[in-house]
DNA sequence: CTTGACCTTGCCATGGTGGCAAGGTTCAGA
DNA sequence: TCTGAACCTTGCCACCATGGCAAGGTCAAG
């Protein structure tokens, strides 16, 4: 749009020279976890008392951001917000067993392993559909043949 | 929870002794998709004019049922509602193209494709960590440490 | 006529994310 | 000191496919 090249002075590295505590968006930046997403784990109570200026802005510490961090590595492995809630209060709890943790991650490999197999069912019924579809432009088409007919 | 075995009949199998048309509830019956799914796909334009009873309720004719039927296996192959009203357009147009139908499809193959990867990939990081977890009473845990520890 | 099974519409919820709007704050530069 | 840009706030709507509930109308069998 504008000429201007980079508003902000760079996509600022962790913990280098950054004045703590943070407002939200450089938050967002440090976490890359979007603001609106940061609000949002916070209405889940993900991040505990979040501290706020005299005229309401966000204010967030280094253990706020690596919370956000972790949260995000949570979301890239798969997990749900709900057991993301349970793996940050086992990370926050210092007497925290890990056949807690090993436990939630199992249950999700298994989960991730079950919808695996429903879409490779999915893949290969349609693979072999394709298959058999010359895919011209004449009307006749296995794929619709499945499709209406399967049942019945 | 009471003891009345059959509510109805049967399952009903499909076009025995059926008197066309039908209510709502023996097309969901007959279609295996809920009545409020039915209601849904008509309001998604998926079933052209549903016939009305003086009082109102929706009539469905037999070619209604296969309609539903085909959405029915299309949501079993993991089409999207979008895909799925495409296909039908196409099943409904005597002079479509198999080729238009064929690329539906390896679209939707193609992003099969991608989302097994994405959590195999998942899958192959968690199976790691949980290797390596001891998972008995003790905090200390490679899985917590790989989301705390991943990016910084 | 009553009862129970059925139908109607409409609203709310899920989960995780994005978008927009209307308004307040902060800071730098003119 | 004013102004404008960039930032922050809350709140609402949307997605997608589905389920649930509620309040009310309809129909058929007893």
């Amino acid at each position: 749009m504008s000429p201007h090249a980079t508003p902000h002075p760079a996509p600022a590295r962790l913990e280098d020279n950054t004045a703590w505590p943070v407002a939200i968006g450089t938050a967002a930046r440090l976490s890359q976890v979007s603001a609106k997403m940061v609000r949002h784990y916070e209405s889940l109570g993900l991040l505990q008392s979040v501290a706020r200026t005299d005229s309401g802005y966000r204010q967030y510490t280094q253990a706020d951001v690596r919370t956000l961090q972790f949260i995000k590595r949570g979301r890239e492995l798969g997990f749900s917000m709900a057991e993301i809630a349970e793996l940050v209060g086992l990370w926050h709890n210092r007497s925290r067993a890990s056949a807690s943790v090993k436990r939630i991650a199992q249950s999700h490999v298994g989960a991730l392993t079950q919808r695996i197999e429903a879409m490779q069912a999915m893949q290969r019924t349609l693979t072999h559909l394709l298959e058999h579809c010359h895919g011209d432009e004449r009307p006749d088409c296995p794929i619709l043949d499945d499709l209406a007919g399967h049942c019945c």
